[in-house]
DNA sequence: CGTTGACTTTACACAGTGTAAATTTACACC
DNA sequence: GGTGTAAATTTACACTGTGTAAAGTCAACG
């Protein structure tokens, strides 16, 4: 299997991720991926047991790369619940495209492949974490109009990827457009306004 | 290709239809629905041209079956703008656990298919339809928060197959909760209240 | 100079789809 | 009863893609 980073790994990790962009879920084959990185396609089999295996890889590198810690742990220095949650909407929300490509496949292919089914999902419960965080920030500011539980499942679900490609890829909405209809979504379903608000 | 109806092709529907339901989105093998239907793999080659068409038939047979149309056009019948949204949605919402089984299938194979995606589309492309006249009834009433066209890429995102998915498998929520938080979430997305709410 | 590690090359087993053609079965009509 | 015909079955095969296996190349390192 060859140490953690070596060179033709990381060049096998950069097809793969090329391919998976342009063409998302559609699982490029392995000899496509190798013709890419300019190897053998016995050679990935040096680094990675099996196609699922790369895939699930090439996401974690995803990861690495772009530093999604840091990113989202930005989201934690808002001071109010309001702002935590928009920082969280705009941080995980503008990270989605980013990855899209590499992540549609792996949730294509959690419907008959067991490891990626694993491997997606703990990433998401992972985003879960965050989009919880937020829920609570809401909730200690005595904004929160559901249990947290509820709320979080709802933030979840508004901040998953099919929905973002639905609105961004189907309706041809822009990012910015997404985002902020996410918020005001995101708001009106978890809160209650703090005071009166338009009315006259 | 045989008629329409034959009893075998019918047989062969249903067989696909059940394994489908049973094991979402994992798309049966050409010889799993042969055994289950009783019949041989190569008859299914005499009523379908391939995988695809068949899952695409059995789509449409599940239409039939339960009669989409009628149920859809009774949501019509409400009067004010907020009752005919809350009826589509509850008709609509408590249709997709009918067919979801199949439907994840065709999802899936979307990625990969063409065939399935056109199949699909065009499908998504009717429910649409339900979403804009309820959005056009909303609007009559004056009730509109967003321009029509963004009002139903809502509509038809909060109404989709995987937000269904996310918050009835993943959450497990009960459907009757599904039913009601995204009537609550649309109504406060799509529109502004007819009056002064809770304000002091 | 020999060894070691990384990669290539060639070959193959296996699963699943779809094509093809010969054969069986059953029923319908005269 | 014999003939024709449609629907299925049976058998065989081509093709694609994954994953395994093993032998060979080649350069670096000691």
């Amino acid at each position: 299997m060859s140490s953690e980073n070596s060179p033709t790994r990381i060049r096998i990790l950069k097809a793969a991720w090329e391919l998976l962009e342009t063409n998302p879920g559609v699982a490029a084959r392995m000899s496509d991926i190798a013709k890419k990185a300019g190897v053998s396609r016995q050679a990935l089999y040096l680094h990675f047991p099996n196609r699922t295996e790369l895939f699930i890889a090439t996401t974690k590198y995803q990861d690495e790369m772009f530093g999604v810690q840091d990113m989202l742990s930005k989201s934690r220095a808002a001071t109010t619940g309001h702002e935590r949650l928009d920082a969280f909407i705009e941080a995980w929300g503008n990270y989605i495209p980013k990855i899209f490509g590499v992540a549609k496949t792996l949730m294509v292919m959690q419907a008959t492949d067991e490891d990626a089914a694993r491997a997606w999902g703990e990433r998401m419960q992972d985003m879960r974490e965050g989009c919880a965080a937020a829920v609570a920030a809401l909730d200690r500011d005595g904004a929160l109009n559901l249990d947290p539980e509820g709320a979080t499942d709802l933030l979840w679900t508004l901040l998953s990827i099919p929905t973002w490609e639905h609105l961004t890829q189907l309706c041809g909405w822009p990012q910015e457009r997404y985002i902020a209809t996410i918020k005001r979504l995101a708001l009106g379903g978890l809160t209650t306004p703090p005071h009166a608000p338009n009315a006259a």
